[in-house]
DNA sequence: TGGCTGTTACGAACTAAATCGTAATTTAGA
DNA sequence: TCTAAATTACGATTTAGTTCGTAACAGCCA
């Protein structure tokens, strides 16, 4: 049951998604541990959790031995992506500009990041 | 009751906060025409979600007519930083020069937008 | 006045997500 | 082989958000 869809985790699923990404691959266990530096809540709420997104598309798992082994399904990448393009949408009128500026305002960075995106910059440039 | 929380709108919310904003004031009516635009809903969930926006805080209204008049109670400048703050966090290892590159990475930008960008990061540079 | 229209108030139903308790299952070790 | 420990499966509960129906109320005007 593989549905193809475009559908954005839920926060909670992200946090797990996170550790994944870190880890590569992990066992419930593994992901619970981790979840537990940060949060309250039960093994088997981290269970189910992976089991929904398992459903879902969000992980794959190997279930070949008892303890099942999860790994995610969707890049960092992609769901970075998915999450920026949504809040261009949303929150900055369509404008991907709006939403650089704003983050370079907001947040400060060292010299060494500006010059690394004006180095980006500047290959967008040459285009 | 007026909790000060940093509660972040929800989607919902979020889309009648872009109403609100643009018009800087409006009625449930209105706000209800323009939703109804891009959304399906009936007149009374307009109003329910403006009744607990009114709530949580996140609208006032002037309530000395019987038509309401309500108008945002928090900016889109700092809802957009509430967003990306999170964003950053949660996405991008609390790097905000991360996000940046991948939003231009991501999504076009035509030279005028670039050189926006290249203006503001001299600004930036030269503090 | 009486009734139509547009409005707010409010509670109920529905949905999705998150949480957990308990039962069933597997495996390792005595 | 039998039991203890760890694991998965599954259903029930809770919570937050969304949606809507209905009642109450004010204002207008024939």
């Amino acid at each position: 049951m593989t549905i193809i869809k475009n559908l954005r985790p839920t926060e909670s699923e992200l946090e797990i998604l996170k550790i994944l990404w870190n880890k590569e691959k992990a066992t419930v266990r593994e992901v619970h541990e981790e979840l537990s530096k940060t949060k309250e809540s039960g093994y088997t709420t981290t269970l189910k959790l992976l089991q929904i997104m398992f459903e879902k598309g969000l992980v794959k798992r190997d279930d070949s031995n008892k303890t099942h082994i999860y790994e995610p399904a969707i890049s960092r990448q992609r769901t970075q992506k998915q999450f920026l393009d949504k809040m261009i949408n949303t929150l900055f009128a369509g404008s991907s500009t709006q939403l650089v500026l704003q983050a370079l305002g907001n947040h400060k960075s060292s010299k060494v990041e500006l010059e690394e995106i004006q180095i980006y910059l500047d290959n967008l440039k040459k285009l």
